[in-house]
DNA sequence: TTAGGGTTAG
C-alpha cells in the first residue's frame, strides 16, 4: 500500500500517513522494506520533517544499521531535500558502502550544486577500485553541464566508452544536455543522433539545446520530427520550442505552438508564460507582452517583470509602461539588489539621470548593498577562469577585452547593434585599476605580505571597493596573513574572497 | 515487496 500510493508524478504525503497508521498499531511491525518505501516517498514529496521521523524510527528499531537499503534510502532522502550535511553524516556512518550508496552520495552533491565535492568523491571511489556504472556517470555528466566544464565532460564521456559502460537513454540525455550547455552543439547533435531510442526528455534536451544556441529553425525541425515519431511533448519540450521562437523572432510561429500546447492539455506554467512574454518582448511588441501578462490567470513573478523591463530597454520605448513594471517588480522583490541594478541601467540607457538618482536613494533608504557582482566563467584545459566587471587580474586581460571589442565590431558590421558599453567602460577603468593595484601592492609590501601575489591583492581591493575604504583593505589583507592563507590556486582564492566579501562582519 | 541517474522561461 505504501509503495503503491507513492507516485513520482503526483508527490503526496499519503504514503507517510499510511506508515503513521501502521506505526500506531502494535502489529505488524515495519521492516526494512517498509522503511525504504516510505523514505523514498518522503524524498519524492520533499517531506523533510516526516522523513526525519522515519529516520528516528529506523534508528530505534535497529533497522537502520542492519540494512544497506534503509541507509541508502535515507542518504538519498536527505540529498533530495537539500540537506547535504545530513546526507554526508549518514554516508560517513555507513559501515559498508556499495556502488549504489557511493552513487547516491555523488548525485546528492551534484543535486546540491557541489560539483567539486562530487568529483572528489568520485576520485575516492576510483582509489577504492569501485567501478562506476551508468548511473554514477549520469551525475558526473550533469555536474559538468552545471559548471560549463566541457573538457572534463568530454573526459567523462571518453571514460564511459573506455569502461564499456552502456550509454542508456538517461546517460545519452545527460550527455546531449552537457554538450549543449557547454557550447558544443555539434557534439550534442552527434550524441543525440546516435541514440537508438529517444523519449520526451531526450527530445526536449535536444530542442532546448538548439534553442539556447539560437538555432530556432533547427529546434522547430527537431520538434516536428519528434511529433512524427509519435513521442508526446511535455511542458519542457514547449519551453524549448517557445524559447527557440523567441530567440528567432518567430512571433506567429510561437503563438501557433502556444495554442497547440493548450490543445495537448498542457497546463501553462509560470515558465511557459515567461517564454511567451519574452517572445513578444524580443520582437519589440511590449504592448502585446503587457496585455498577455494582464490576462495571465496566475500572478506574474519577478522574472516576468524583469523580462518586460529588458524589453523596454531593448526597444527604447514605452518608458511610461516601464515605470509600472518597475513598481510591480520592486513591490514583489524590494530587497533584491539585482533589481535595482537593472532599473538603474534601464534609466541610465535613456539618460534619465534624475530617475537613476531616485533609485539610488531608494537603495540607500532600504539598506540595499550590491554584494556579489555578476560573473562569467570559462573552462580551458581543465581550469576554470572567472571574470567580473572591471577584473584585470587575468594575465591576458587586455587581449581578452580587445577580442571582445573586435567581436562586437564584427557583429555590428553584420547589421546588429551589440551593447558594448560595459567593454568600453571596462577598458577606461583599466587605468584606475592600475592605480589601485599599485596602491594595494604598496599596502601589501608595507605589511610584509609579499607572499600574496598581486592578482590576489587586486581581488581583495576589488571586493572591498564597495565600501571604498583602504583601511578595510589593510585589515582584510592582514587577517588573511594572520590565518596563513597563502594563495596558490586562483579559482579557490577567488571563491574564498567572494565568500569573505559577502560576510564582512565575520571578518 | 526494498536503495542511486536524464530535459525546465528572463
Amino acid at each position: 500500500m505504501i509503495k503503491g500510493s507513492s507516485d513520482a508524478q503526483n508527490p503526496s504525503k499519503v504514503p507517510f500517513y499510511l506508515y503513521k497508521f501502521l506505526f500506531a498499531r502494535t502489529h505488524p511491525k515495519p521492516n526494512s522494506y517498509t522503511i525504504a518505501f516510505v523514505l523514498k516517498a518522503c524524498s519524492i514529496a520533499s517531506a523533510f520533517e516526516e522523513g526525519r521521523q522515519v529516520h528516528s524510527h529506523a534508528l530505534i528499531s535497529g533497522l537502520l544499521f542492519s540494512s544497506p537499503f534503509v541507509q541508502t534510502a535515507l542518504l538519498n532522502f536527505y540529498g533530495k531535500c537539500g540537506e547535504i550535511g545530513f546526507a554526508q553524516q549518514v554516508f560517513n556512518e555507513m559501515s559498508e558502502r556499495n556502488l549504489v550508496s557511493w552513487s547516491t552520495m555523488v548525485s546528492g552533491y551534484v543535486r546540491n550544486g557541489l560539483v567539486n565535492e562530487a568529483f572528489c568523491l568520485f576520485g575516492e571511489m576510483q582509489k577504492l577500485d569501485i567501478v562506476p556504472d551508468e548511473v554514477t556517470m549520469v551525475s558526473l555528466v550533469s555536474a559538468c553541464a552545471m559548471s560549463g566544464a566541457l573538457d572534463i565532460g568530454g573526459w567523462v564521456h571518453a571514460y564511459v566508452s573506455k569502461l564499456g559502460i552502456r550509454a542508456d537513454i538517461e546517460l545519452g540525455t545527460a550527455l546531449v544536455n552537457m554538450y549543449a550547455k557547454c557550447g558544443s552543439i555539434e557534439k550534442a547533435k552527434e550524441v543525440f543522433d546516435a541514440m537508438p531510442v529517444k523519449d520526451t526528455k531526450a527530445w526536449s534536451s535536444m530542442i532546448v539545446g538548439l534553442a539556447i544556441h539560437g538555432l530556432a529553425g533547427e529546434a522547430l525541425k527537431a520538434f516536428s520530427k519528434m511529433q512524427e515519431t509519435k513521442v508526446r511533448p511535455n511542458h519542457v519540450t514547449f519551453l524549448g520550442v517557445l524559447s527557440a521562437c523567441a530567440h528567432g523572432g518567430l512571433v506567429s510561429e510561437g503563438q501557433k505552438h502556444w495554442s497547440a500546447m493548450l490543445e495537448c492539455g498542457i497546463e501553462p506554467s509560470m515558465e511557459l508564460y515567461g517564454c511567451m512574454v519574452n517572445l513578444f518582448c524580443r520582437a519589440n511588441l511590449i504592448e502585446e507582452a503587457h496585455k498577455f501578462t494582464e490576462n495571465m490567470p496566475i500572478i506574474p513573478n519577478p522574472i516576468i517583470w524583469r523580462t518586460l523591463l529588458m524589453g523596454c530597454k531593448r526597444s527604447k520605448t514605452l518608458m511610461g509602461k516601464a515605470e509600472t513594471f518597475v513598481e510591480r517588480l520592486l513591490e514583489l522583490e524590494p530587497l533584491n539588489d539585482g533589481n535595482y541594478i537593472l532599473v538603474c541601467n534601464l534609466y541610465a540607457s535613456q539618460s534619465r539621470w534624475e530617475k537613476v538618482k531616485e533609485v539610488r536613494k531608494k537603495m540607500k533608504e532600504r539598506n540595499i548593498d550590491v554584494i556579489m557582482p555578476g560573473k562569467s566563467s570559462i573552462e580551458i584545459d581543465g581550469f576554470v577562469y572567472e571574470f567580473v566587471m572591471g577584473d584585470w587580474s587575468h594575465p591576458e586581460a587586455r587581449a581578452i577585452r580587445e577580442a571582445v571589442r573586435e567581436m562586437c565590431e564584427k557583429v555590428a558590421a553584420a547589421g546588429h547593434k551589440p551593447d558594448i558599453s560595459s567593454v568600453l567602460h571596462d577598458m577606461v577603468e583599466e587605468e584606475k585599476e592600475k592605480a589601485l593595484l599599485e596602491h594595494s601592492e604598496r599596502l601589501a609590501i608595507a605589511l610584509g605580505l609579499i607572499k600574496i601575489k598581486a592578482p590576489a591583492v587586486i581581488r581583495v581591493v576589488k571586493n572591498l571597493r564597495v565600501c571604498e575604504d583602504c583601511h578595510e583593505v589593510t585589515k582584510l589583507v592582514s587577517r588573511l596573513y594572520e590565518r596563513e592563507i597563502i594563495v596558490r590556486d586562483r579559482v579557490r582564492f577567488h571563491r574564498f574572497v567572494n565568500g569573505a566579501c559577502s560576510c564582512l562582519d565575520y571578518w
